[in-house]
DNA sequence: ATAAACTTTCATTTATTTTTGAAACTTTAA
DNA sequence: TTAAAGTTTCAAAAATAAATGAAAGTTTAT
C-alpha cells in the first residue's frame, strides 16, 4: 500500500467510527485529515481532499473548534487561516470526554433526577420504575465522576509528570 | 410530575441520548420501556407505547436482543412472546462495550495497524503520519484492552464477590 | 392436515441529517 | 475607501437512515 492510498484509508475509517458514534462523518474525516498532516491545512485544501463543499468545511472546522480539538492558525504573510488538530491522544480523548459529558450526560442525569423524584404511589409498576431509575442515575453519575477524574489528574502537573515516568 | 409523565420523558430521553451515540432512536426508547417494566412487556405493548409498527418493533427487538441486552420470555399457558431488558447496569454496560468493541472498534484496529504499516518513505509528511497512525493504534488498544479488562474481572466470580462487598 | 395466532422480512415511503452554493459578511492591503 | 481575498450563514437540495405495512413465514392446538 502506498502512501496516498493508507491516507485515504484512515481518513474513511475515522470517518464511519465517527458515525458509529454519533459524529457526523465530515466532522471525522476533517478530523482525521488533520490528525496526520504534519503541516498546518487551509479550508481550500481541506476542501480538495475531501471533495466537500466550502460551506460543510466551514461548519465542521467549526464544530471541531467548539469541541476544542482543532486550533486555527495564522500563517506570518499569508492572508488564509491554516488548522491543526489536537494531536495529543490523551489531550484528545479527554476534551472529547469533557464535551460529551457537558452536552449529553449532564442534561440526561438532569432528567433521571426529576423522573426517578416522582411521589410514589404504591403500585408495584411505579415503586420499579422509581428503582430501576434511581439505580441508573446513580450509575451514569458514577461513571460520569470517574471520567471527570481522570481529566482531572491528566490536567494536574504532578500526575503528568508521573504518567511520564511511568511511561 | 405523575408516573404515565415520569416514564415518558425518561423513553424520551434515553431514545434522544442513543441517537447521539450512534444507536437507533426506536431501539434506545424500547430499551428504556422494557428497562423500567417490571412486568414481561408483548410486542403488542411495545407497539401500542411507543406508537411503531409491527415491523419496527420486530426489527428492533431483535437488534437489542442480537446485542444481549434483551431477552425473550415465554409465559406458561400464553402464545405470544414477551421481552424482559437487562436490569443489572454492570451487566448492561459490560454487554455494550463488548458488542461495541467487537463491531467497530476490532475492525477499526485492523485498518489502523494496516495503513500505519506502510513502507516508510522519507519524506517527513509520510513519516508524521506513520508516527501518528502508530500512536493511535497503541492508544485504541489499549483503551480496548481496558475495557476487556473490566468485563472479565467482573465476569470473573471472585471478582464479583468482592465487588459486592466493596458496594 | 389446517387454520388461527403470532412473527419476520423487505420493497416502498417517510423522516432526519447532511451537504451544497450563492449571498452576505469580514478583513486586509494598497 | 475600496476591492480583492477570504469566511460564514442558511434556505433549499441531496443523501442517508429509519419506519411502515402487507405478504410470507412459523408455530401450535385441534
Amino acid at each position: 500500500m502506498e502512501f496516498k492510498e493508507a491516507k485515504n484509508k484512515f481518513v474513511q475509517t475515522w470517518g464511519a467510527l465517527g458515525s458509529q458514534w454519533g459524529i457526523n462523518k465530515t466532522m471525522a474525516q476533517i478530523h482525521a485529515l488533520l490528525m496526520v498532516s504534519s503541516e498546518p491545512v487551509s479550508m481550500e485544501d481541506v476542501m480538495d481532499e475531501l471533495q466537500i463543499s466550502r460551506g460543510n468545511a466551514s461548519m465542521n472546522l467549526r464544530a471541531l473548534m467548539d469541541w476544542g480539538i482543532v486550533y486555527k492558525e495564522y500563517k506570518a504573510g499569508e492572508r488564509r487561516e491554516f488548522f491543526t488538530a489536537e494531536k495529543d491522544l490523551d489531550e484528545l480523548a479527554s476534551k472529547i470526554a469533557r464535551e460529551r459529558s457537558k452536552r449529553e450526560i449532564k442534561p440526561a442525569l438532569k432528567i433521571l433526577k426529576e423522573v426517578s423524584s416522582i411521589e410514589s404511589k404504591d403500585s408495584a409498576e411505579e415503586k420499579h420504575f422509581i428503582d430501576q431509575t434511581t439505580k441508573l442515575y446513580d450509575f451514569v453519575l458514577k461513571a460520569d465522576n470517574m471520567l471527570d477524574k481522570i481529566t482531572e489528574f491528566r490536567e494536574n502537573w504532578l500526575g503528568r509528570l508521573v504518567l511520564k515516568i511511568m511511561k
